[in-house]
DNA sequence: ACAAGAAATTAGAATAATTATAATATTAAA
DNA sequence: TTTAATATTATAATTATTCTAATTTCTTGT
């Protein structure tokens, strides 16, 4: 359980505004037991039903991206029509259910070490991530 | 150099109909030395100028969809505004340019085997993707 | 080979996803 | 505190994708 107090200091350490927006998104995003996968649309719904209020769709495309841009979210590398985040921004990877749409999370140390053989002059591996689709 | 009427066989192989606009289509996709990476608005791009014809956007959109079902195309699992489909459809993984919004092919032996430890009961592993993004 | 019916395909129109910007709110400076 | 500077919100606009009515292609029977 984590308090508004602590989420208002956590933006504002991020030299992010604490608005009324941001805080219902940080009580829906990171004041839960376990990391989760969403959409903004999923965020977007679960805000009325969690808080009871509305931000508008715009505002969390806006704040999702801003976190994301601090750190506190990943974007998950994977084609659907929308855009997915995850909350756990450790180095892991993912499972994807095809046929139900949903992502499971892999340890690294479910995968092992990838070792790239390759480069690319004047350019540095960011991240490597490895998405295993799954089918029945 | 593939000829028309090759591809007009292709299609008829995979009992696709072989329009003019599906000709059109495999002229820009397959017509060429090298496999290749595209977006459905570079397609789209590409048919105008290399045939001089028009599709409709929704028309090549059908037709990438159709050409990935009956594996002609891969979809490359990325986060970009745009999905990314490409016309090597080995196995095999990529560099992700953030900056420069390019895609690189990385071949499987550049990346090495890759062994998932865990298994999700009833499901099998259909794919296993290794996207690796480079910055400066 | 040709016509009629069945099935697939096309592309305009509709919808869904995302972004740009004018209006508003928050913060910093005096 | 008030004012100016800056950030944020949310409507409106744009871009990406899908739906479906109209059209084309194919199949079957003659």
């Amino acid at each position: 359980m984590t308090s508004k107090q602590e989420f208002i200091e956590k933006l504002r350490n991020s030299s992010l505004r604490p608005t009324k927006q941001r805080i219902n998104i940080c009580e829906v995003l990171f004041n839960r037991d376990k990391t989760f996968h969403f959409t903004i649309n999923d965020l977007f719904n679960l805000i009325k039903d969690k808080t009871g209020e509305k931000v508008s769709l715009a505002t969390v495309y806006n704040t999702v991206h801003a976190f994301h841009k601090k750190g506190y979210l990943k974007e998950i590398p994977i084609n659907s029509n929308q855009t997915y985040f995850d909350t756990n921004v450790t180095d892991h990877h993912h499972f994807f259910d095809v046929k139900e749409e949903k992502l499971i999370d892999l340890k690294n140390e479910d995968v092992g070490p990838i070792e790239i053989q390759k480069s690319i002059p004047g350019k540095k591996i960011k991240s490597v991530e490895v998405l295993v689709k799954l089918e029945d």
